[in-house]
This record gives structure tokens, sequence and C-alpha cells, in this order.
DNA sequence: TGACATTAGTTCTAGTTAGAACTATTATCA
DNA sequence: TGATAATAGTTCTAACTAGAACTAATGTCA
């Protein structure tokens, strides 16, 4: 394969996904939050809460990274650490009563303006598109284990 | 249209661009450079060099960023920075000798180790993945611009 | 020409980022 | 059981990140 078929693909995927977080991160901005603090939050949100580990493999944040988001998500009083029963190495991160009531006021805001973005664009595409990005993930995830 | 539609594609959007960065970018590390050098790098080669400007605008990094990734490659002497004759705004970065034989030495290294994750997707798949990702990107970009 | 807007690039701030080294705890297995 | 390995989180470092405020230079237009 020439690198003049797949390059484009790889300068699309990049612009595609920048073009989202320019998108959406644009409004969680306004909603006072960062895009990781976002995720976390939407993460947490409907769950009796998670470990750091778990939160970190759902939302793409490295452990290092997270343990800094969730300590600015306990200063700001949205989110509390617990200690796990069981295992004293482990953590439940869960949402405070003030932290599902954001979630509860700016998750459905939030997925509304997302849904702004796709009213243009026929379901059955989407649905393709989601398959090409699971099959492109899946490449990526195959070939950096096979080294 | 229902969140439960788009949320999977935005996930795989994320996920399948992560992938990307971690297989990418274990190279280029490799390689002694960051991802944001490494783009810089690979965007000013064989060219007569380009502004910041262009240069932003070609690796989707912002002014400010981008400020601070050209300090840390004239650093590295990797790269130059001239001013631009006409209009005193202006500065025209390019590779320096050094710079363009890291280009030619890396440049089509990466692109091989690249490749090796691609085998194994049909071209005509690539193809229709490629302008997928661009309509993606079109979407979000026209609702973005909307207001 | 002169007021005003625009543009290019820098600086500043708060936050995110990955990875590596570290601590504490738990699991494995000889 | 005891040595060793694996796991969960934290800490540290260097770098990137966006956005806002800033400076300097150039364009616009009345």
């Amino acid at each position: 394969m020439s690198p003049s078929i797949f390059l484009p693909l790889l300068r699309e995927l990049s612009s595609a996904y920048q073009a989202f977080e320019v998108y959406s991160s644009a409004h969680i901005r306004l909603l006072g939050l960062t895009p990781s603090q976002f995720d976390i939050i939407a993460t947490l949100g409907n769950t009796s809460g998670m470990s750091p580990k778990d939160l970190g493999e759902k939302t793409l944040i490295t452990k290092g990274t997270l343990t800094g988001v969730v300590d600015r998500l306990v200063n700001k009083k949205l989110v509390r650490r617990i200690a796990s029963s069981g295992d004293r190495r482990c953590q439940v991160i869960q949402l405070t009563l003030q932290g599902e009531k954001l979630f509860a006021r700016i998750f459905p805001e939030h997925l509304a303006y997302m849904e702004r973005a796709f009213v243009r664009l026929p379901q059955k595409d989407l649905i393709g598109m989601t398959e090409s990005l699971r099959r492109l993930r899946g490449m990526f995830a195959a070939a950096h284990s096979h080294h």
C-alpha cells in the first residue's frame, strides 16, 4: 500500500476528531467544565460510582492524568472518593449530590446541543460510519499489540 | 434523532482517534520527538518554509500553542524563524539543514511504520472511510459556524 | 490622513497529557 | 509461608492545550 492511500485517511481522522472537539468543548466550557471533567461527570451519572481504573478505561484518560482531573472535581465538590471495601488499593469515585444535580441539568442539555450537529446526517450513513470507525480502532489496536 | 443513535459514533470517533495516537506516538517518541514536533517537521519537509499561521492551520495547532512548540524545535536547531520580507508581522518558519536531514531519515520510516497498521484493511474500505470522515468533519464545522 | 478594525505572533493561565518512577496492597506459586 | 509478581493509585516531569489578553503592524474607509 502506498502512503498516498492512507495519509488522507489519517488527516481526515484527525480533523474530524478535532472538529468534534472544537464543537463539543465550546459548549462544555459554557457549562463551567473542561472536556475531561465533563467526561467524568457524564460517565459517573446514573451509576453508583466506579474505580479510577474503570473510569479511566471508559473515558480514555490515563491513570496519572485521572488523579489530577478527579482532584479538581473533588475541589469543586462534584465528586468524592470512597475507600473500597475489601481491596484497600481500590477506591470508588462517585458523584456528590451537587454532582448529580449538575449531571441532571447539563447532560441532557449537552446531548441536545450535540444533536443539532447531526440533523443533516442520514441515519443509515451514521450506522455505517460507526462501524467503519470501530474497524479502524481495531486495526490500530491490533497493530499496536503485534509488535 | 435520539442520542442513542449518535452517541456510539462519538465514542468510536474518540477511540479510533485515540488508538491512532497511541500507535503513532509510540513510534514518534522512539524517534526523539513529540507528536506535535513531528507534525511540524513533517509539514515543513519538502517546502521552503511557511508562516506560523499556515503551519497552525495545517497541523491543527492553535497559534498560542504553536509558539511554544516552534520554540522547542528552534532550541533543538531543527527549525529557524526568518523575518518575512514585506509584512513585518509575519515570519517564515523553515527547517534547518539538520532539520532536513532528520526529516529525510524519519519521515519515510514513520510512514512505513504506519503502513504496517493498514496491511489488513481493504483499499476500497479505506476510500469510503476517508469520505465518511470528511463528511463528519464538515458536519461539525457547519454546526459550529451556524451561530 | 486619521480613526478604527483586522491580522500575526507572543505571553499568560489553568488545565490536560503521557509516561516513568514510586508506594501500598494483594495475588501467585514454589 | 515467603519470595516474587502484579495491580491500584499517586507523584513527578516535560510538554502540549485552548483561550484570553496583549503588542506590533497593516488594512479600511470616511
